[in-house]
DNA sequence: GGCAAAAACAGTATAATGTAACAAAATGGG
DNA sequence: CCCATTTTGTTACATTATACTGTTTTTGCC
């Protein structure tokens, strides 16, 4: 099983997500001839702010005063399309928002936590989920190619306060 | 396991599909108390018309020629969202767009499959899917109430033709 | 360095999806 | 029938995303 969940969702030094995060990204596009431009990193940097998914125009009204210079959706989303393509976020549909990848690089299935009461999102990646999607969408006839999953439920901090037991 | 794959996936008559929906949706409100109106009733029977997930704007568009009277976006959400409260219908979020659920009144989790080529979907729920999600997710610390799984992949008459063997 | 090709970026306009707010009509119980 | 509630119609607008055009920047090559 790997996930996130410890650090997205209890108190940690997140500025050492955003370190690694950034330090991956530049490894694997370096790795890739890709090129991980300014304006690319800092749209990545922005997403890295929290562990929240983050609006294609929420990242368009932040960017200026991150980098200075103005950005307007066509730029940003083509931003957006090359750090999908490199697996270094992820799209959250159900929110129209993008999260930060925490194993970019590794093959994984793409499963993401969010948190309906403080919006915070993690990823999992568990083989026994994967081996039993596989086995029941084959028995279905059903190929699959790719997996989208989003569960929404409760957190650890926020379920302590009003929620379950 | 519960799925619709082998209708959505192979010839049938569809008709049945329908019919079988409507009735089932015309059961489940009054036992409800729901009204289901002519228009939400129509909406509904469009979403039928085949298995592939249809838009909003694409249901307003059909309306007219359905029912006789043009509608509007804001009527065919309210639409919706009646259909969607009943669990009569689901939102495939990756695609912005609805399809009828062939369980609804039974609890059953939400698993959807796409096929990339036809864009035909099935429903499928299943323990062992749905155990391995709470096993990890609550491993995770993750409190999971409800689930979104979208899957992308070829169904079975696509996978033939020019597919993964 | 100078130059051509490719890539990235900026900007305008517009498409597609979804919602807020209020008016009008239908429904159903006294 | 009369009133309260629900449903539907209508206008306006918000949000998310893309098509397209031209400009700038970068890159590889000489
Ligand atoms: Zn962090
Ligand atoms: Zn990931
Ligand atoms: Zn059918
Ligand atoms: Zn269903």
């Amino acid at each position: 099983m790997l996930t996130n969940s410890r650090a997205a969702y209890h108190d940690h030094n997140h500025q050492r997500c955003i370190d690694a995060a950034l330090d991956r990204a530049r490894d694997l596009c370096s790795q890739q001839g890709a090129r991980l431009t300014p304006l690319r990193e800092a749209v990545l940097h922005l997403i890295w702010t929290s562990h929240r998914p983050l609006g294609a125009y929420a990242i368009a009204d932040l960017l200026p005063a991150a980098t200075g210079r103005k950005a307007l959706a066509p730029t940003v989303y083509r931003s957006i399309e090359f750090l999908l393509d490199q697996g270094l976020i992820h799209r959250v549909a159900s929110l129209n928002a993008y999260i930060g990848c925490p194993f970019p690089g590794s093959r994984h299935s793409e499963l993401i936590m969010i948190c309906r009461a403080c919006g915070t999102a993690a990823e999992l990646s568990a083989d026994s989920v994967d081996s039993a999607l596989s086995d029941v969408t084959r028995r279905a006839g059903f190929f699959m190619e790719t997996q989208n999953i989003e569960l929404l439920g409760l957190c650890p901090g926020c379920r302590g306060e009003g929620g379950p037991s």
